[in-house]
RNA sequence: GGAGACGUAGCUCAGCUGGGAGAGCAACUGCUUGACGUGUAGUAGGUCACAGGUUCAAGUCCUGCCGUCUCCACCA
């Protein structure tokens, strides 16, 4: 007797838990440096410490986890390395937002009792993405779990940043950069998102000096920036505007004096072909400015309000501002029309304000070589995109890169390791706290820079930080570089491309060799599920309902590598009924089992061919599954085991051994135990990536043990297990068994009525395999009695009904119920042959074909036709007696 | 403006290196046979967007075209 004994019905609550814990108490996640073993390493994209599970969580960690256990059962020393990621802004956001609710004011309480909120926040909510990644199933080594503000990652930060200092390739700058005056801080470019929004353009005049009378017709998108106008530009080649160049305008609402410049930015057929420059509040203008040394003004408070520099309009939003100005050009009667026009404009990709652009002293990180490095190994191979078209993505960013602004003006996250000497201001930058004297007045009091680090900054180092670098660690020299890194399309630019090129710069290697890129999960109806249209799907809900194996097969099954998919919870439903259908069968198995006793070795000569038919399924599905995993086709190796355990093994191998188990005396009873058992135990095996609960618990059921299926080897094809024969052989008897069923069903021979069935054939090897089959008709297709004849006339004398593999299958007269029904059907067959005729006998007749096709494919074409034609008189001559 | 992806059964999508058009769901017709109705047997439904080309042979490769979507981009 079994001692594991399965409910009726497959229950995924409850059992989950029990079985992760099982995992977590023996260790099975841990992975240790071990040199009689392969590492294999993938590093956790780390979730946001204060954030929630979500669907693109859930696909994300469970590819990787299906990769993880795969390599795991295959013998590979599996590192799963976890974390989370302090997000600087996005945390900072909500606890700023948690403490304005109990009216507590950031800047009152000050840096350092704001960070103590923080890491109290973290301290509460740290965990709780991490506790809903295990209810996934995830297999991570929880004893690895880093943060990226831990000790070590703090450390890396650091070494990194002085290195990058040392060689010149971080420095700080007064450059034009993006704010955002919510959040009141600096964003890179790949924080910038754009959107196409409905504006205007209004062409101002603006009076040139001296020449009553004579003006210079701007256009502009924003009209309240011209109070930071030092110049307007033309093109060079410009005849319109040859004498102005060299010319003075007046500002108008200023009384201030600007130059008219040539710049060949300028283009020539847009707007008016003048351009107002504003260096201090437009990157081209910036750069405009640079190049004609021009005055920078800015006109802007850090909230977008306008600052002093702005007369009467000092104080007010920018909006505001340029309502007022546009107001007060129409009333100077320089304001020459206003025309609507649809531009993108700059949000911040966390809360979507309009982004300015501002000049401010900050930190950046030179990428020209470094981006060189990261192409390259693109290019020697060293580093793959799957699918392989996202290099394309990824090269395209690289070429056309500029530096990288990393501070914030925040204050969770890393702070900036540069200090200034409180006397003579000397920037010294220096890892592990402030240095102790000054290098140039000796002076030991030193203030350190009051930014942190862009969050990606520290993410750039994760996949060699969180294994001990910058020390040189075994874990380090033995896991790193990593070998896949799984992330969606959306994050190559923050994250991807940063930590290749950190990697590359620091270790000298790539620090991985796949990228294995998903898509996004989308709601029933194509759309991104996001906060805003409350289209979400909670990923812990569907594990309550249907099971985390029935979340996770619904993510994998047939979504292709960088594909968006949809979810649906019919979905879902399906994932679960195969849960319950695999449950089922080793229920069937187990209770069979327990009547008798299975051999632990079997006599091969006791095996029948549907047991070698389906071990040798087993076996080659082994081999496929594998191959497709190697090529990261996740979808279709899933879709493989999902086919074999419902269509091959429980509705035709489970069928065909039904008889075999219901009888006292068949010598082969033991044989087909021990193929059900085996076949079974290889299948769970195959499915354990994907679904990684039910199998261990079917697992331990039809082994009756302690055992973890997680540790158990993964299935290897073995040549002394394919039977090529048998597999054509019981194809063939699949094929009559169909038949059968399809005639019986035609003929409306009820379910209950067992029929005579007839093979005929001139074939004696078709006969052959038709006598073995017998059984199988009876038990499969109903019938009382098989019949298996030699064809001498070449036509079947009854009722043929129909043909296959050069057999006619038929029931007799006798069992007929609607002879109309039956000429309808052959009419049918002889319309589809008509075709098949026409079609071969086109080859056939093509000389092309015959001279250039290989030989093989001409025979088994004439074989076709032969059979066809055969086929053809057959039911020709049915027809006619029916017709009678 | 540049780049990429997609367009296959009513719906959602597979189809890898060219040779048989597929799955799930939905629909229709049956089935209380001793694992499972979260099941089972069967049926119907497609000019593989369109037009050319390469090839003995194209959903599969090439070109063009129509449509959908995404990403990147400083046009004031």
């Amino acid at each position: 007797m079994s001692k594991k004994e399965l409910a009726k019905t497959y229950n995924p609550s409850g059992m989950e838990d029990a079985i992760y814990q099982s995992w977590m108490d023996k260790g099975y996640f841990h992975a240790k440096v071990n040199p009689d073993k392969k590492p294999f390493t993938i590093v956790m994209p780390p979730p946001n410490v204060t954030g929630q599970l979500h669907m693109g969580h859930a696909l994300d960690n469970t590819l990787q986890d299906i990769l993880i256990r795969w390599k795991r059962m295959q013998g590979y020393e599996a590192l799963w390395q976890p974390g989370t990621d302090h997000a600087a802004i996005a945390t900072e956001v909500r606890v700023t937002n948690m403490l304005k609710e109990k009216g507590i004011d950031k800047h009152e309480i000050g840096r350092e009792k704001f960070l103590e909120y923080c890491w109290d926040w973290k301290n509460e909510y740290g965990s709780r993405i991490l506790n809903q990644l295990k209810k996934l199933g995830s297999s991570a080594d929880w004893e690895r779990d880093r943060f990226t503000m831990d000790e070590g990652c703090s450390r890396a930060v650091e070494t990194v940043f002085c290195k990058l200092y040392e060689k010149g390739w971080i420095y700080k700058g007064s450059r034009i950069i993006n704010w955002c005056p919510k959040c009141q801080t600096s964003l890179s470019d790949a924080e910038v998102e754009h959107e196409d929004q409905n504006g205007f353009f209004w062409h101002i005049n603006y009076p040139v000096v001296g020449e009553e009378g004579r003006f210079v017709e701007i256009a502009t998108t924003r009209p309240e920036t011209m109070l930071g106008d030092t110049a307007v530009a033309v093109n060079p080649e410009d005849e319109r505007y040859q004498d102005l160049v060299g010319k003075t305008l007046e500002l108008p609402l200023t009384g201030r004096q600007i130059p008219v410049i040539a710049d060949a930015y300028v283009d020539k057929e847009f707007g008016t072909g003048c351009v107002k420059i504003t260096p201090a509040h437009d990157p081209n203008d910036f750069e405009v400015g640079k190049r004609h040394g021009l005055e920078e003004i800015n006109i802007l408070n850090d909230d977008a309000t306008m600052n002093g520099l702005c007369g009467k309009y000092t104080g007010m939003d920018r909006y505001e501002a340029r309502k007022a100005i546009v107001e007060d050009l129409k009333e100077l009667g320089l304001l020459v029309k206003v025309v609507p026009h649809t531009h993108a404009v700059g949000t911040h990709d966390r809360c979507h304000t309009t982004v300015e652009p501002m000049i401010k002293p900050q930190w950046f990180v030179k990428m020209d070589e470094m981006a060189k490095a990261a192409l390259d190994v693109v290019k020697t191979e060293d580093l793959n995109f799957v699918p392989e078209h996202f290099d394309k993505t990824y090269i395209h960013w690289l070429e056309n890169i500029k530096d990288w602004c990393i501070s914030r003006q925040l204050w969770w996250g890393h702070r900036i390791p540069a200090y200034y000497c409180d006397s003579c201001g000397e920037v010294v930058v220096h890892a592990g706290g402030a240095p102790s004297v000054c290098p140039k007045c000796g002076c030991t009091h030193f203030t350190q820079d009051e930014d942190s680090l862009d969050t990606w900054f520290s993410s750039a180092l994760w996949p060699f930080s969180t294994l001990g670098w910058p020390d040189k660690t075994p874990e380090l020299e033995y896991f790193y570089p990593t070998d896949v890194l799984v992330t969606g399309y959306d994050i190559i630019f923050f994250w991807v491309i940063r930590m290749v090129f950190s990697a590359l710069e620091q270790t000298g290697k790539s620090p991985f060799k796949y990228v294995l890129i998903h898509g996004l999960v989308r709601d029933d109806k194509g759309r991104k599920m996001s906060k805003s249209l409350g289209n979400g799907i909670d990923p812990l809900e569907i594990i309550d309902k249907y099971g985390a194996d029935a979340l996770r097969l619904t993510l994998v099954t047939g979504n292709a590598p960088g594909n968006d998919m949809r979810f649906y919870y019919e979905r879902v439903e399906n994932s679960r009924n195969f849960a319950n259908k695999i449950w089922n069968a080793t229920r069937f198995i187990l209770m069979n089992l327990d009547k008798s006793d299975v051999p632990e070795t079997i006599d091969p000569d006791m095996l029948t061919g549907a047991d070698r038919w389906i071990l040798s399924r087993v076996n080659t599905l082994a081999k496929e599954v594998t191959e497709n995993m190697d090529k990261f086709e996740l979808g279709i190796a899933v879709q493989k085991v999902y086919d074999f355990l419902w269509d091959e093994f429980c509705d035709w191998y489970i069928e065909m051994v039904k008889p075999r188990l219901y009888s006292e005396e068949d010598p082969t009873k033991a044989a087909a135990l021990w193929t059900l058992k085996q076949t079974l135990v290889q299948g769970l095996r195959l499915l354990h990536p994907f679904m990684p609960f039910i199998t261990e618990a079917l697992y331990q059921s039809v082994n009756d043990t302690d055992d973890s299926i997680m540790v158990s080897p993964w299935p290897v094809y073995k040549e002394e297990w394919n039977f090529a024969s048998e597999e054509t052989e019981i194809g063939t008897i699949k094929d009559a068994v169909r038949a059968i069923r399809t005639v019986r069903t035609s003929m409306n021979v009820a379910p209950s009525r067992k029929a005579k069935v007839y093979v005929v054939s001139q074939d004696a090897g078709i006969r052959k395999i038709f006598e073995k089959g017998r059984l199988f008709f009876a038990s499969l297709g109903s019938a009382s009695e098989v019949i298996v004849q030699e064809d001498k006339s070449g036509i079947a004398d009854d009722a043929v009904s129909t043909l296959i593999h050069n057999a006619s299958i038929y029931i007799p007269m006798e069992e007929l119920v609607d002879i109309a029904k039956e000429i309808e059907r052959l009419e049918k067959e002889r319309a589809k042959l008509e075709g098949e005729l026409k079609r071969s006998n086109g080859m056939l007749k093509n000389e092309r074909f015959l001279s250039k096709a290989p030989a093989q494919k001409v025979e088994e074409e004439k074989a076709k036709l032969a059979k066809y034609q055969k086929l053809m008189d057959q039911v020709t001559e049915r027809l006619s007696q029916l017709r009678k």
